[in-house]
DNA sequence: ACAAAATTTTAGACTAATCTAAAAATATAT
DNA sequence: ATATATTTTTAGATTAGTCTAAAATTTTGT
């Protein structure tokens, strides 16, 4: 309990919206959008929007959207921070899979204290990404900046490692796992089907296997140097 | 998220009602006491305690006191055990004192997740007691019974060693700290001053110090063999 | 035993977060 | 360009948990 200035849900309102800019490149998000991920309906959103436009998270213009202010902003990173820092822990240290543990890192990352969430850090000897791949901000609030590709946008026989995945549903990383598709492993993609746009890809320089278009566009990946 | 029957409020209700009860050795715990210990006003803990006997959580029977049901005794359990765990892990891993963790494991007992529980406790390798000396209920919701006494029963000359405490405020553990007082030592009462009450023990065998009547009621040991 | 004190419950109100239905604003399509 | 569709906001209601003030019950002291 370090100054609880916010409830559970204002500040998971603040990281969605935080996740969803980013996602769109900084532009505003929706209400729509926001009600979608809130699991609610667009008129207790409005509602939200109406609160902590007053309390200065966000910046909000009537039907045209929302952005975080910088007050806003730095709540959303230290909820970030948590989430992923948690993530870390419940692969790492406890053994759950990448697919298991999003729900639990949505409770974890609510729990209020400055001092637990620096330990929980050293004791992970502070990683930078969480198992999904996504960059972890740091104590002072800043998001390391990462540059991955999607693999839809690689050209053929550019060998690249796989870094990261834009989807986190446990059908998707399960689906993942069954063909052997992990962080940090290589990929080059031999051949496009000019059928059904799916990918024959080589991986780790011996297996080939195929994989969707619907796949090949969520996962994120850095060229190999 | 595995089954949230229960809000967080209701939770905490349960697991002091559990705690008052057992300190009161099974005796109904009364509306005012359950207003201190939950922060709230007596007529607060009246509109719950209807609440809960509607669910068939509590045995309520009007300005007489509640008891739990075994429903509701199992909920207590659980939130119990997960406190105690985290405790073990938040001193065992994260390297905090014992007087700092009890507002952070106040949280993290309200995290749902059976299959987070049961890895947590392999992780900590079956802890059977928590820092403070507690016991741990096990996965079905069983209570290891512990019989500790306190120092202040104990006859003068009779080798003990330090089990528990029975207070956990900050303040008393720091001032056991303060005195090298910690779980395992062992104590020999050899005066008990006439003027204030006022106890020389020897700890560990080794030094001789002296600690007031209110510390020597709060420490609880068992009879060394 | 019974009046006074203490405790507990009830009544009525408030806040946070949600909902449905209706109104207002914006976007779209011919 | 303007009627229609979509999106967003507002209005009014609901639920959980809390509060204060007043009423009901139990305990205590002489």
């Amino acid at each position: 309990m370090d100054n609880q200035l916010l409830s559970f849900t204002e500040e998971n309102y603040l990281k969605i919206i935080y996740l969803l800019t980013e996602r769109h490149n900084g532009n505003e998000v929706s209400t729509n959008q926001l009600a979608e991920h809130t699991q609610t309906k667009a008129a207790s959103v409005s509602d939200m929007l109406r609160k902590l436009a007053e309390k200065n998270y966000i910046n909000y213009r009537k039907y045209q959207g929302v952005t975080l202010t910088e007050a806003g902003e730095q709540i959303a990173l230290g909820v970030i921070r948590k989430h992923r820092l948690w993530e870390v822990f419940l692969v790492e240290k406890l053994g759950f899979g990448w697919d298991e543990i999003h729900d639990i890192a949505e409770q974890l990352e609510h729990i209020d204290s400055k001092e637990l969430t620096k330990r929980l850090d050293d004791f992970l000897e502070n990683p930078k990404f969480d198992p999904h791949g996504d960059p972890i901000p740091d104590a002072k609030g800043k998001m390391p900046s990462v540059s991955y590709q999607k693999l839809s946008e690689i050209p053929l026989n550019q060998s690249v490692v796989m870094m990261g995945v834009s989807v986190h549903s446990p059908a998707f990383l399960q689906h993942l796992d069954k063909q052997q598709i992990n962080l940090g492993c290589g990929l080059k993609v031999l051949e496009i089907s000019d059928f059904d746009k799916s990918y024959s890809i080589l991986l780790d320089g011996k297996t080939t296997i195929f994989v969707s278009n619907e796949v090949a566009k969520n996962l994120l990946v850095s060229i190999d140097e």
